[in-house]
DNA sequence: TTGTAGGCGTTATCAC
DNA sequence: GTGATAACGCCTACAA
């Protein structure tokens, strides 16, 4: 049996109307009937019912994430800095994970519209046109984080990193380093993050007056255990490629094993980039270079849009729908052996509208 | 402008109660306007509003789970697994972190209770007597995973792994490998885990009539970052141990970069086992030697408690109040050069009771 | 088979 | 200052 005003009422001997705007800090109640009614609801261990306040209020206070997988450490950060941000706000969040399964992706959203959630962020997702349905039926602001719809509705806005920008980084970082044939070891087929790093690497190629070949890209998984594939389909020619630029650290991990496995040096033989920065790019062995995606704050960033559409507390609106933050080069151990980082402010440019 | 039943029995000339029934799928409707209403629904765009409806109802299908960090990628498989089997029951989840902060730990059960959860799951926490005043207040059960209260309240709930078996199958292993002085490096101090999992270092050296040296046992953080400390406090004596046992991978991977950096050979000259095998102990190199624990099931295991309590759907209620599961060696490369797999089925032994 | 009325716990708008 | 009263959207006796 929780406790509700209206207990509180009784005990306190006063209409429950009184008693909500004691408890809601409303001046319009004597300080000293004020200051028994809090002591007695502090005494009965009340608790407001949230969800009865966001039936009369309008708004719930919570936002929703959709990820593919929280297991992904790169999403995990930005749900990190997500649920963080949503705190400070005096939000909380749902999670809702659809492990890339297309229809538990439009049941999350489903759910999250029931939830009545004020806000919600889809990070890391390939959002199609059925889907981009469901969320324009929301009702509520999305912002996508590192995803890309296939046909942009009037309630999407996002926070992407400049994927272009980071490959191009990468791949430049390794034709300074002395390589010419540089394979890319690349994601998910049509995945748009693929392609915008894949153009970030020809454009590389380009200023440096490189030829492209298209035998030098491999397609991967973007998950770690493509490595073998992508070892062999890239070492297994007459002209074997001396580096190679990954689309992400999970498939550049994978790369790394394989080569161990398979006795190919790193980066003597092998020169490794990676992309994204995940928090054990440090560690592995060689540790490896990679582009850092400023993820706290793409996660801050998502929330504070995403409130700001609410017509939350979030004081001014972006005056852009996408907002698009740079990541930097981390020069480690996997890309060379002179040890130097080449340092890019994760400054962001925020490019004025999108699509 | 949300469509509520009443928009629909309006549009459908019947009254509210009857498209509450329609969509209830009651048998109290005919077939002919169940149709009729369910289709208008769907035209209509209709959602139902869950706040309302558990509002009534007494029940929001919603359980929290509160962990110190998304981040810690052990942590973030359990949450895979929470949220995963918590949706096939029709269940959604809030995630709270608390970033260890008690004032945070306790906000976010706060704000629990205030959305009215039907359960809440803890992760990896050391609950104290104050934080554990507020979880008997939630009214909702609490299960506990790998976390254990000071004082047991009448609400919690736990499954844990068996640390001191873990600990004595990983110790056991080393002796097995000819080792005789063996290192432990602790997790942050008094923390439970670590309590128990220093215990079965102690088991299985007794088991050896090898005698416990206090001063093998370092005290670490359970964090990546101890490594460093933790290699000298290890190797700047006379008496150099020729293995180490660590509380966790974490500390492990911290330990095996350490040691990478400081030219001490893994495992020539130092073996390391780690506990909880993330999912990044497998390519770390050289490939860490764990204790795996079974993490999925352990999510699952919570929230088929947790809802069970609840009075959920869930079959049959568990017969006790502490699900203990074990976990398993996973012999890899860095307690030595032999490759081989203990391997110890990771059935569950449950105890009866625990406190 | 359907409609009416009441209530879940709040906040808000009136009067007093 | 305070107390009725009416929502918010839903479910569910009870009555018809």
């Amino acid at each position: 049996m929780t406790v509700s005003i209206k207990d509180i009422a009784k005990a306190a001997g006063v209409s429950h109307s009184t008693v909500s705007r004691a408890l809601g800090e409303s001046p319009l109640v004597s300080p000293d009937t004020k200051d028994r009614i809090q002591r007695l609801a502090r005494e009965m261990g009340y608790s407001p019912d949230a969800q009865a306040r966001s039936l009369v209020m309008g708004r719930t206070q919570t936002i929703g994430i959709v990820v593919t997988t929280i297991t992904d450490p790169f999403i995990a950060e930005i749900v990190q800095a997500v649920e963080s941000t949503a705190h400070d706000h005096g939000y909380s969040v749902i999670l809702a994970s659809s492990n890339s399964r297309r229809r538990r992706e439009i049941a999350a959203v489903e759910m999250l519209r029931s939830k009545r959630v004020d806000a919600v962020i889809v990070t890391s997702s390939r959002v199609g046109a059925l889907y981009q349905a469901h969320l324009d039926q929301l009702g509520a602001p999305v912002v996508l984080i590192n995803s890309r719809s296939e046909q942009r509705g009037p309630y999407t806005f996002s926070v992407t990193v400049d994927n272009r920008h980071g490959a191009c980084l990468a791949t430049g970082h390794l034709i300074r380093r002395g390589h010419r044939r540089i394979a890319y070891i690349a994601g998910a087929a049509n995945h748009s993050d693929d392609f915008d790093r894949m153009a970030g690497y020809r454009q590389a190629l380009g200023e440096a007056n490189i030829a492209f070949e298209p035998s030098l890209v491999v397609r991967g998984t973007g998950r770690v255990d493509c490595g073998e594939e992508a070892l062999t389909a890239v070492m297994d020619r007459s002209d074997v490629p001396s580096a190679a630029f990954c689309y992400n650290d999970m498939t550049a991990i994978g790369l790394l094993r394989a080569a161990r496995t398979a006795g190919v040096s790193v980066p003597r033989e092998l020169a490794v980039v990676g992309f994204d920065d995940i928090p054990f790019a440090a560690y592995v062995s060689p540790a490896l270079t990679t582009i850092a995606q400023p993820k706290p704050e793409m996660g801050k960033r998502a929330v504070e849009m995403a409130l700001a559409l609410a017509g939350g507390e979030v004081s001014d609106l972006p005056g852009f729908t996408n907002v698009v933050v740079r990541g930097r080069l981390v020069v480690r151990e996997s890309s060379g052996e002179r040890m130097q980082v080449e340092h890019q402010p994760a400054s962001e440019s925020d490019g004025g509208g999108s699509s």
